[in-house]
This record gives structure tokens, sequence and C-alpha cells, in this order.
DNA sequence: ATATCGATTATCT
DNA sequence: GATAATCGATATG
């Protein structure tokens, strides 16, 4: 019944660590890319995780970005922003979604990284369920997590859940982890889905990879 | 296949 | 009161 697939080959996964994320967030979001992310829940007394190697992801630069939350300064909102790096900063979006960025820099620089598709590894029944579709065809396996929304809900993550959550740390069950994959190529395009500061090229992708939020949306 | 539009609420002006 | 780092449904080619 359960459909479990293989994670990465061979090595076990270990996490980052807080040093990864304390660098700039262009090189942060562009050594994101074929880490894995990992949710480890107890459900009905059964450990179960997910997991999910990260394909999509943008940079965002801190108050200087127009397009950044932290540009009015720190708020209640988006305090984590100005925390330590390598936190969750989870925010709910036109009245519907959650969105999961990690916190970059150091503290008082608010610089972050949006997580906006996954290709999943393993746990996608448990991701089909949070969704709320059946566990589909083949062919309907991006609609799981290709977008920030959508990979947000098949991890269950929420603000009041995980904002703040140390993104480092296996013990806090929502963590980044390294598993030996190495991207063949990387290819950087504008993001996607902002009107302010919309040119500038700080999205990072794995080209190819069918699990893209916008496949189509490439301008290398 | 692409385009348009409504949903729904925390946050900020 | 307006807006938003989105999604899914519907309409149309």
């Amino acid at each position: 019944m359960d459909m479990q697939e293989t994670p990465a080959r061979g090595t076990a996964i270990r996490p980052l660590d807080r040093s990864f994320f304390g660098r700039s967030p262009r090189r942060v979001a562009r050594d994101l890319l074929g880490k894995v992310l990992i949710r480890d829940v107890k459900i009905r007394d059964v450990e179960v995780r997910l997991a999910a190697r990260i394909v999509e992801v943008e940079a965002y630069l801190g108050t200087k970005d127009p397009a950044a939350h932290a540009t009015a300064g720190n708020t209640a909102r988006n305090s984590v922003l100005f925390g330590p790096p390598g936190f969750a900063y989870v925010y709910f979006i036109y009245g519907n979604h959650y969105c999961l960025n990690v916190s970059c820099e150091r503290e008082g620089q608010a610089g972050s990284v949006l997580f906006r598709a996954l290709e999943p590894l393993q746990g996608l029944e448990q991701m089909a369920r949070s969704r709320g579709i059946p566990l589909p065809a083949a062919r309907h396996l991006s609609r799981l997590t290709s977008g920030p929304g959508r990979l947000a809900q098949a991890f269950a993550i929420t603000r009041s859940r995980d904002n703040g959550r140390d993104l480092t740390s296996p013990a806090s069950g929502l963590w980044i982890g390294e598993d030996g994959f190495r991207a063949r190529s990387i290819q950087v395009t504008p993001r996607i889905g902002i009107t302010k500061a919309a040119e500038q090229r700080l999205r990072f992708i794995l080209p190819g990879n069918s699990f893209l939020s916008h496949p189509r949306i490439l301008r290398p």
C-alpha cells in the first residue's frame, strides 16, 4: 500500500550547518539546489518521513530589495528574517497559501531564500493527503510540490507551526539535508509572481526538471 | 496549449 | 481600504 520511494542512493542524509546559511542569499539559493527538504512526523504512533529535492528557489536580498518582505524593516510578521541564519520564515498570502523561506546572512541582515518547487522523494502518499488530492497518475505528480504554496501544503507547513523553526536541526522535525546529489547544471532566471524588482535574475532552477513551478519561463 | 479570474485574510498605508 | 513572493477552475484556441 505504502509507496516508498528510494531517497538518494547510497549515503545517509546529513543536515547542513548554520554556516551554510550565513552567506549571501544568492549563494545560499544556488547551493540549495539539489539539497533535500525533510519533515519527520509521527502519525498515529508511526514515524513518517517526507523528503523532497529542492529544484527551484528564489533569493530575496533584505531591506534593500523592493520585492522582499524585509523591505519595510523589522516587523512582527517578518522578524525571523532579521534573526540568525538557518531559520524558517513562513508567511500567509492571498488569504489561502503559506510559503516557506530560510533566513540567510547574519543577525540584522534580512536576506532569505524562498522555496518554490521540490521533487518528491519519499512519503508521496502523505504529501497527497496533505494536499487533499488522491495520489495521482505519474503525469500529475508535479502537482504535489511544484509551487511555493503547493509544497508548503504538501509538507503541512503553517505559520503557527513552523515560523522560526531551526532548519539546521533534525530534532526540529523540519530540516534541510545533503545526500550527495550534485546538480549537473544550474540556470538563473528572473523571479516569478512579483511586481517590484521583477527583472532581477534571482530565481535558480535545475533546468529541465519536471517539477519546476513554471517549466516554460526560463529566459536564460 | 495559454489566458483570465475569483477566492480569502494578514499586513501595511 | 488596498494589496499580495498563489492556486485552481473555467474559458478559449
